[in-house]
DNA sequence: GTTGAAATTAGTACGAA
DNA sequence: TTCGTACTAATTTCAAC
């Protein structure tokens, strides 16, 4: 491995100079693009895929590695076929004293596959993945609940999932048009962080009952 | 590839028939650990790594494959290091004559990560990411909201992510002891089919004012 | 299910454009 | 920088045990 911490020289003509480190232009994201869908291609399919010489495609890829881009590979598992057939939200009110304890215990939870901080009303979202329902209940009630910082916990199940990508990619710029500027109003108001939005012909009612599960 | 979904003799020494298709045993979900931690590794290094042979890690690997266990392999990549430094979730309720056209129109959405169906107060929750938080503004209002399905949606911004598995595996069934009945009125009463937890200490005044964001 | 050898492919190191 | 080629090392396949 080598030191690629030094970036090229300023003035490349690639597209995206993104933060510090390695200026990534279309080549490289055709490679993320590839390497996103079929983690275990061989450099040389991979070269040929996007159109560059092997020798270009190992080097852009371990470039890529070695700067952090890439952080790893994964094999994307069937959730159902290994017994997790149970997927659930868990949305957490943290003691705000207790942060550290919490993200530690979290990580000696093999349930836990997603823990992001919020805002909102809620100060942290898990994902959890178990066997059956019980077990939702039981990592809850009796390991969620036991943890100090943990002062109160709504939970979710999933239903369906619906989609779920490996990794997003930046979309192409298609942002030509100057960015309208928000009509006021039309927009809800924040309230705990969090943005509503509610469409205009049916929005006033919703608004006015919000607790109301269904018409 | 072959064809491996008649599954082997009944009675099977492995521990875990899950389903239909491949019986797993400790091996395979070694494996899977494994792969899920380096989807790149090579097969012989893999054998070593769960200590079998190289003949039967390629067998293995192979009948995971086949059989959908694995279901590809993907890179794991540094969201911030191409730009994507903003994630949020949006919470959406849908029009429940609409799901198919909702399905349809988020799979059209390159900053979608993540969709999932779930029961409690919303009926979608989606993660995009995007590269500011002006992009989820505007992919909120202006595409979510254009579509017929999206009735409302509530937003909230990822501050830091804390966990980020690429795939969770079966815990060893830990549960020797027999489940133990939750103690009725511990665990709160479904709302909108939620389940809240709010520990007995301080539980009793969370609940009063439930919307009261911090003390 | 394991071991060992053959065939294929991958990875590296050059010079040339 | 990128490409093309030759060289070395590794992996995968296939056979027999």
């Amino acid at each position: 491995m080598e030191d690629l911490s030094s970036p090229g020289s300023p003035g490349e003509r690639g597209s995206g100079r993104i933060g510090i480190g390695l200026a990534l232009d279309s080549v490289h994201f055709k490679i993320l693009g590839v390497l996103r869908g079929q983690g275990r291609i061989s450099v040389a399919a991979l070269a040929e895929r996007v159109g560059i010489s092997r020798a270009n495609a190992y080097t852009r890829f371990e470039a890529l590695r070695a700067d952090g881009v890439i952080t790893g590979f994964s094999a994307r598992v069937d959730t159902s076929r290994i017994g997790l057939d149970i997927c659930a939200l868990v949305f957490v009110t943290v003691r705000q004293d207790l942060w550290k304890q919490f993200r530690a215990t979290l990580a000696t939870m093999p349930e836990v596959e997603y823990c992001a901080i919020t805002t909102g009303q809620h100060d942290a979202m898990i994902q959890i993945r178990v066997q059956d329902v019980s077990a939702v209940h039981r990592l809850v009630t009796e390991q969620l609940a036991s943890i100090p910082a943990v002062r109160a916990t709504e939970t979710v199940i999933i239903l369906d999932e619906v989609l779920r990508r490996p990794y997003v990619l930046p979309t192409a710029p298609r942002s030509t048009e100057p960015t309208p500027a928000p009509a006021p109003g039309a927009a809800g108001t924040g309230q705990f962080g969090m943005t509503r939005f509610i469409p205009a012909a049916e929005g006033r009612a919703d608004l006015q009952r919000a607790a109301d599960p269904e018409e």
